[in-house]
DNA sequence: AGACTTTTAAATGTATGACAAATGAAAATT
DNA sequence: AATTTTCATTTGTCATACATTTAAAAGTCT
């Protein structure tokens, strides 16, 4: 079913990770399939049970397979759930930005731009319990005592439930990386309590003109709400430099 | 810096793999920052060499470190390349779209919902290398001899190219996902010559409007090519369907 | 003194063997 | 027939040993 070794510039555990990760991607091991038990692999790949363990773990952080103990047990090709893959993409998408200097108009550009792809189709497919998650979370917004971070999660939780409202899962996985991985940037702007009302009443606008089902207001009041937080960006960027030199 | 243990739900080497990288995600562990050895987690953490191996081997999977032998190696905080980014990011869709039954329509709509959100930023920005190309594909897309796979590839890269020229590499990203996911899908299609011939009229439409710097008119191509890549879509799954009853 | 070679210590990679713990099937018992 | 016990299988963890790689440090030669 699958060979290899002597590649001599991978581990063998990366090695083999990558025979067996193929023979998933490729469609050869079929969901729910049972892998060979450790020992097993070990004297097929001729390597040692640690080895193949190793292997097995890259693999399981993957999400592409799971593993059970005790007798019948043992390695199983993973379907990979909606939930497991919004969590990698969330993970990689933030360290993304983190680390190689993104700058923060980049990832609000590539943020908006596609939620605001979502509208026509939000319009046509939002149900009452979109709006009413819209609703509820700018409710929760308009609490005076909110900590920043409450605030920004729970914007975080407005616009999931607005590009969730497309009901397009593809959309709402691509789009949980673009829109999670800023609250690390968002955190970091203090939002007064004037920055919050008016963000507030964009938000607003936004479930309005959802229910009317209006797309290309809506996408108007999205292109308001990056260019206000670019602003907010700016000013704290601008700030920050300012204490610096200070 | 880090303590757990006692989950009992988990194997240890999953616990102590989220430990790091929760603190690394967290912007604790600053990039190329060293981790102690194998030898001093394990002493920390209080388990055996093995397990922090495999704690370690998760991680790496995840590109979130990277390790090197010899004194003075160890495992090392991994700056995640775009690249890298892009390679979990296709694995991962791929196998959401093939393993969920995500059906053609879902992923098709998605997916060119979010490239007509690129069209806007391509037109400001697109360069003469990426419509040279962009048209370099459509040549290579009109050779007739060209063997369904490479047409596929091709079209893959027109669409690449299109997207890079929007000029924002997190669009890049998340977009690589959508479309390259959706190859082993495309893949099932069988182009004919007619179909190919519509295919291509529809790129150098794209090529030209870009070029022109008209972003409606490439939004309205991309509507067109997305509606008749389902059209073809509908016909390969009737004509499946017929077989299957026969 | 400077350039080259050798040694050495530290670290990961691999192998082996042992035992613990879980688990479901099969056998034994009530 | 239902329940309990036994048992084989498989993953999880630990301990130890050795191979391999690597760069610094020490040594050697010109």
């Amino acid at each position: 079913m699958k060979i290899e070794r002597n590649d001599a510039t991978a581990d063998l555990s990366a090695q083999i990770a990558t025979a067996i990760r193929d023979a998933i991607v490729s469609g050869q091991l079929p969901v729910d399939e049972r892998l060979p038990s450790e020992a097993e692999l070990a004297e097929e790949f001729q390597v040692s049970r640690s080895t193949v363990r190793e292997a097995l773990k890259r693999l399981a952080a993957q999400s592409l397979i799971r593993t059970q103990r005790g007798a019948f047990g043992g390695a199983f090709i993973n379907r990979i759930a909606f939930e497991d893959a919004y969590g990698q993409h969330v993970t990689t998408s933030t360290l993304l930005l983190s680390m190689n200097a993104v700058s923060f108009d980049v990832a609000c550009e590539a943020r908006f731009a596609m939620e605001r792809a979502c509208a026509p189709f939000a319009v046509k497919r939002r149900t009452a319990d979109h709006l009413a998650t819209m609703r509820a979370e700018i409710q929760k917004q308009s609490q005076p005592g909110l900590s920043d971070e409450s605030w920004c999660a729970s914007d975080v939780a407005f616009h999931r439930a607005f590009v969730d409202s497309a009901g397009n899962p593809v959309i709402s996985y691509q789009l949980a990386g673009s829109v999670e991985a800023m609250q690390p940037l968002m955190n970091m702007i203090t939002f007064t309590a004037r920055n919050r009302e008016k963000i507030i009443l964009l938000h607003t606008e936004i479930a309005n003109y959802l229910d009317l089902g209006n797309p290309g207001a809506v996408e108007k009041i999205l292109i308001k709400l990056s260019d206000y937080t670019k602003t907010l960006a700016y000013d704290v960027i601008a700030a920050k430099d300012k204490e610096k030199r200070a």
